[in-house]
DNA sequence: CAAACATATGAATCATTGTTCATATGTTAT
DNA sequence: ATAACATATGAACAATGATTCATATGTTTG
């Protein structure tokens, strides 16, 4: 007596269009890259963080000052500025106790600008 | 006898460069906007959708086509489409039993690009 | 109408993640 | 060296979210 294991995937092999499939497999970058760029949209996909990329958007600022502005804890805004840190969206600058942060570079500016855009269409 | 809540936050009043504090904060979004913001990003931040958007990056493709293109479950994958579509990155176009999905506006395009120029830097 | 099929959805589960609390590191001033 | 302070970090907890399984919806064909 056959068991029941013999249920296969059926869809797969009567709707799909199989040529475009084949194509658009030979046009999508490595996994890897695809994988990279998911952790860096997930860097943006937290408000806090979002608010405080915002305020360095405006001016550099320590950890103490994002803290008062945001109203957070001190150790909340430096666990989120070490993601940010980690996935090269700020820098820092040491200047004796106080550490001062900023935007890294240009590309952080144009995706938080494209994204309001988004928004507000 | 005082008992130990006399403990305040002396941070805030020490280290703060409170002029800069106040222009950033007269220079905010409102907070909803930002909420959105990391809303969208969130949908961005996740190597499923990721996989899916950049698949429809390069053509209009139904369910079973995507599906069988990431090696995914129907189920899967219909689930993040309910996400993306709610999150107004793609859009259905429906034709008898099938349903086809592509981007839903340039926006995407553009931010999913910019993503990847700081990926590649 | 019934069967086959493509897609959608609800509930459950497992993993991920943001915040808090306590404490550590490192710097400045007395 | 010690005290005060700014920041960083580790562990624990709570909440959020992606996937799976089962099933529902809606469409076409016989």
């Amino acid at each position: 007596m056959a068991d029941m294991n013999d249920i296969i995937e059926r869809c797969g092999f009567l709707c799909v269009h199989e040529a475009t499939v084949e194509r658009v497999l030979s046009e999508m970058p490595a996994d890897e890259k695809l994988y990279d760029l998911a952790e860096l949209f997930k860097v943006f996909g937290d408000s806090t963080r979002i608010k405080i990329l915002y305020a360095l958007f405006e001016a550099e600022l320590c950890v103490c000052d994002i803290a008062q502005l945001l109203g957070l804890t001190q150790s909340a805004v430096s666990h989120q500025l070490r993601v940010l840190k980690s996935g090269r969206l700020v820098k820092p600058r040491k200047e004796g106790k106080t550490v001062f942060y900023s935007l890294a570079d240009d590309h952080v500016r144009t995706l938080i600008a494209q994204g309001m855009e988004h928004i507000n269409e």
